[in-house]
DNA sequence: TTAGATGCAAATAGTTTGCATTTGT
DNA sequence: ACAAATGCAAACTATTTGCATCTAA
C-alpha cells in the first residue's frame, strides 16, 4: 500500500496510473538528479536504491513520464543515450556547446504569449516546452 | 574530384573537412527528407542511392553535421531512434503531441533578441536553436 | 477482485570500433 | 604526398518483448 498524495504524484494519479514502488523510485531518482540525467544513470541509481527493480520497468516508466510530460528526452552528450530533463514547471531551457557538450542552463524564456498563440492557432493544449540554444561556449570559440 | 562550391557545403569546407562522396550523399538525403528524418531512414535512403556507402560513415557524418550545427538530433517518436531535424537557417520549431507523437511545425519564433542577450550574458557564440512545445493535439485532448 | 504493472531473460535495434585501404586537397 | 575519411565486420550498448506473477486500487 502506497499512500503518497503529494502534488508531484498528482499527474500520475490523474492519468489513472498506479502509484507503484518502481515508479516512485524512478521519480525520486529523477528529482534527486537535479534535472539532467541519462537513461543509463537512472538505471544505475535505481538499481542502487533497489536492485529488485528491473530494467524494463525503468524504461517503461521513463516512457510513461515522457507521455505525461513530466520529463523530456534530449540529446545533450552522446548520440546513443538520451538525457532526460525534468520539467517541474513544464519547461526547460539551456544552451549546449556543440563542440564540448557543456550545458548552460537559464531560467526565463518569456514564451507564455507564444504558448497562448499557438494553442489558439492550432487547437492544441500545450503543457510545456523545451528551448535549446546551441553554439560555441566561451572556451571553444 | 568533387567540385561543389554551393553555399550549403560552405560550412563543411570552412571547418577544414573534406567534401567526400559519402558526406554529400548524406547531406542530399537530409535535404530531400524535408527536414525530419530518423537515423534508420537516413541509413536506408543512403543505401538506396549508393549501396557502397557504409553504415559507420553515415553515423560519422551525422555526428559531424551535428557538431557543425547543420542538423540536430531530437526525440520525436521512438526513444530508441533519434530524429534529425535540419537547421537550414539555424533554427527549427515544432509542437509535438505527447500522446500520438504527431508533429506540427511552425516557422516564426521571434527569438533573435533572446539570442543576442544570451550571447552577451554568457559569452557564447550561438549558431541556432531548437524550440519544442509539447502537449496534446486536437484529436488527443 | 482484477486490470494494470512488474521482473526476468532473451530478442532486437542502434551505434561504435579497429584497421587496412582509398580519396580529396 | 599524405592527412583525413572510408568500408567492412565484429563488438558493444541500449531498448523492447513475451509471459507468468504480483499488486495497487
Amino acid at each position: 500500500m502506497i499512500d503518497d498524495f503529494s502534488p508531484r504524484t498528482q499527474r500520475l494519479r490523474d492519468g489513472g496510473h498506479k502509484l507503484t514502488h518502481a515508479r516512485l523510485t524512478v521519480l525520486r531518482v529523477l528529482e534527486d538528479s537535479g534535472g539532467h540525467i541519462t537513461s543509463s544513470e537512472v538505471l544505475e541509481r535505481v538499481n542502487q536504491v533497489d536492485a529488485s527493480i528491473g530494467r524494463a520497468s525503468v524504461f517503461r516508466t521513463l516512457d510513461l513520464f515522457t507521455h505525461l510530460a513530466i520529463i523530456r528526452p534530449t540529446y545533450l552528450n552522446s548520440s546513443i543515450t538520451p538525457t532526460y530533463v525534468l520539467m517541474p514547471n513544464g519547461h526547460h531551457h539551456h544552451i549546449i556547446c556543440t563542440q564540448c557538450n557543456q550545458v548552460i542552463e537559464f531560467d526565463e524564456c518569456g514564451l507564455e504569449r507564444m504558448t497562448a498563440e499557438l494553442e489558439t492557432r492550432f487547437g492544441v493544449k500545450l503543457t510545456g516546452h523545451l528551448l535549446e540554444f546551441y553554439g560555441l561556449c566561451e572556451r571553444c570559440q
